[in-house]
DNA sequence: GCCATAAATTTGGTATACCATTAGGGGCCT
DNA sequence: AGGCCCCTAATGGTATACCAAATTTATGGC
């Protein structure tokens, strides 16, 4: 058993994605729809503003619409996608105003998280983000944007985590899906990794030293110095590229 | 008068009734049953913890089980229901922890939007709010708890709205929907009403000074007494009804 | 009489077929 | 010649049918 077994409509499925000889549960196809979907957006395959056609999407999958749309559903209420009444669904491309909306959001809730993590993580955990940071080091002296992003995300992450607070985990996780993209962008191509880097090094010291109001106030003005980063992208590329836009 | 307590209650009225003649514009049914549902759990027409069945369920709303899926997607992501692989979705019946990080969560974020709206909020959304904290004192003084709580809730909405950031009043308007009816039981059987009183008339001072700290302040501690009388709640109730649950 | 195992029923998961609405194109009328 | 309207194709919305897994129940053995 466990062997999906839907061969019936698709009999021949090179699906390597469960493990068939694994007594292990069988996650369900609208999870694994809406976890590939949330990777093909936030890894920008599926690109911001691109009509999302359901049959063809579906078929590129290989499953049925079903499943698909209802992990279009979920998407959505994630923010992720926007769906219209009759005109399907579109990759969310969120305008400077939202992107400034929810990294205000973003924030918020880290500053909250900061402000608990200081007093409750253990120093375990404080150790584990010492140790991010080590590596965070490591992928700036490397030149390594794309690891020194992702290091960076798990630094952040687990702060976050560590206010043992799953709520806000959750709620940070989400906000922050929604800013992949562009943070993404926004890291790959600008200049100055220094002020974060020196950022975080503040950041790392008022955890250390279970300075609440510190970490918090810094935590917010982080993000802010990310705003700066991801407007001043966005100017320069209405400047050279003019992305294209829907116009009345 | 305009945007009266009543409105607030429930996110948003759906059309239960069809156009009579009217081709204007059919709102889908997955977001009706979504609304509906919403509704009906807010309301503890669907009680915490209950189990439901997709079939009595689709013929109880007179529609079909596909719409009613995408809407109970729907309100798994936005934490509402919960949903188990093969043993089909829960009413959410959030323990003590997680209402307490659940307040947690929204009291972060009301004291980010009241320190937001301390300085952006108009004139007219303050006088507003003054206008909302009359009505509360009179349905006060009826003792209306009911039109208190809806009152109360209305009103920090608009502190919220009045931030001017959709997405912190998205976020808002989530979380507090995973509490609303904690909270609204809570509210119809707690004896102090003065605290909450005497705290939003400090709220709204803090407010019409435009003292960012202070009414940041303030609403972290507000829902912090919340907090206090959940949890008294919670523990009256666990010593005398022993809710129903399931027993080895 | 009790426990274990297997069958049946129930319930959720998935696929497909069908219907309604909307966008696009071409022809007709002004 | 240009704009309005109708007709057609495509796409999303809804319903139903089928399958697999899980729980419950019945039955047989200890």
């Amino acid at each position: 058993m466990t062997t999906t077994a839907q061969n019936r409509a698709t009999p021949d499925t090179p699906e390597p994605k469960d493990d068939p000889g694994q007594r292990a549960a069988p996650p369900p196809l609208t999870q694994q729809v809406a976890t590939k979907l949330r990777d093909l957006i936030v890894q920008d395959k599926l690109k911001a503003g691109e009509r999302i056609r359901e049959r063809d999407l579906a078929e590129r999958l290989a499953v049925s619409r079903t499943p698909l749309r209802e992990a279009l559903k979920m998407l959505a209420t994630e923010g992720l996608i926007e769906l219209s009444p009759h005109r399907g669904a579109v990759v969310a491309d969120p305008d400077l105003k939202e992107i400034r909306d929810l990294l205000e959001l973003l924030g918020g809730i880290e500053a909250l998280a900061g402000e608990l993590a200081a007093t409750r993580a253990s120093d375990e955990e404080i150790s584990e983000i010492r140790a991010l940071h080590y590596e965070m080091l490591a992928a700036y002296a490397r030149k390594d944007r794309l690891e020194y992003f992702k290091v960076n995300q798990a630094i952040h992450a687990a702060i976050v985590a560590a206010c043992g607070n799953p709520a806000i985990a959750d709620a940070h996780r989400r906000i922050n899906a929604r800013l992949y993209r562009v943070r993404y962008r926004s890291n790959l191509r600008n200049e100055s990794w220094h002020t974060a880097l020196d950022e975080h090094g503040e950041i790392l010291e008022a955890l250390e030293a279970r300075n609440s109001q510190k970490l918090s106030s810094i935590l917010r003005s982080h993000l802010g110095s990310t705003w700066g980063k991801v407007s001043d992208l966005a100017e320069s590329e209405t400047d050279s590229e003019t992305e294209l836009e829907e116009h009345p």
